[in-house]
DNA sequence: GTGGTCTAGACCACC
DNA sequence: GTGGTCTAGACCACG
């Protein structure tokens, strides 16, 4: 099932980006997968209070990148095989995992006060 | 001693904030101390390719924050407290980590999985 | 209505001051009231044929002294109560006669010469 | 004679500006007069509080428009004849009554209006 | 179409 | 050489 209920809307990085990740989040997350229909641009616009170009340039880039499948006057449906959810997966987790080590050993972090800090942090995240 | 030969430029976040980040990183873990001379706009434009108005921006908006000083035809300098630097690395590592947890979790993985990526990743980040 | 059919771009001092003179000026005039919509900065900027952004700065300083407001995606409306023009009025003009004043009696006129002078002068402008 | 006491620097025009226009205003008033050497770039540097390549900008401006003589390791002089000096006059005098004119005009002020104005403000300033 | 932001280039005063 | 400012161009989200 897709849905974008638990997207929140931050203010720092565009919204048709919010809106890519959080899809291929879903993809790698399993919560969407291949044959669900994506709800229409004018369904999501709504729901989040955004402009439909806006989803609309969402999808369009996730249909270039080859994840999904428009037709005109249909609804969009998810097109991806298990071999292209386990690379995004593993493209996408390496690139926080990277993302976490590179920020912490800026701040001069030690690998153990590191998992301690993630371990602590985990549950208080929402 | 104050230096930029570690930073990399990267893609989605603006230039400016990424050079905000990197001084703040340094006076958190300890690199960049009270009374450092900054290297001037110039050295630091041409050390990374892109304007000096671009590096203008950076200290400005440190000046104002309160981490450093500037005055005309003199070199920038950093007057910072201990308190504001121990404020200043509470704040930055939860932020920082927070998000990543939320991208993680997004994704469906589970703390101990991420203690596990942390693990194996962090001798590979440089 | 909003105007800047009558601002002719001089040389010396920076443009977005004096737009934003211009529209101060305007103000004071009465020819820009409480409501009026300001042409948007494309609008303005192929007029002047000056870029966009330095309308743009004029704009944002003038919101920030409260007389007009901006929403994204929308005109720019004026915002101004009577006492604020009553106000402003005042200022702009002690400020340009006083600055005058004090060039000409530098250059030794008296003020009897003065006043001949501005009545000579005055249908020469336009 | 020719001094630099009275000249107060002000914030908003360039001072080598400010210099040759205070030069200028003492030619045109009679303060300055062909012949009268100029206070030493260093003198007028210590004087005003303003490093020496300001002063010869300014100086060496004045030169390139003929109103001064300089002869290196020697003072500079005045170079001015009496044709050159009611030029001036007429120029800068016009300039001036004529942005007060266009600054009032601006504001909605009849002429009446501005005789009065002109007539009250001339004590107060300074 | 609208306003908002980031980056860039040129120029300024000053040491 | 230093920091500071004005103008410009490209891109973004949004209506």
């Amino acid at each position: 099932m897709v849905t974008f209920d638990t997207l929140e809307l931050k203010g720092d990085t565009p919204i048709y980006l919010q809106i890519i990740h959080h899809i291929k989040a879903g993809l790698v997350a399993g919560t969407m997968v291949h044959g669900d229909e994506l709800p229409s641009r004018r369904q999501v616009s709504t729901l989040l209070g955004v402009n439909p170009n806006t989803i609309q340039k969402a999808y369009k880039q996730l249909e270039e990148e080859g994840f999904l499948l428009s037709h005109t006057g249909a609804k969009s449906t998810i097109q991806i095989t298990e071999e292209q959810v386990f690379a995004l997966k593993t493209l996408l987790i390496e690139e926080d995992i990277g993302s976490i080590i590179e920020h912490l050993k800026a701040f001069g972090v030690e690998k153990e006060e590191a998992l301690v800090l993630l371990d602590k942090f985990w549950e208080v995240g929402s």
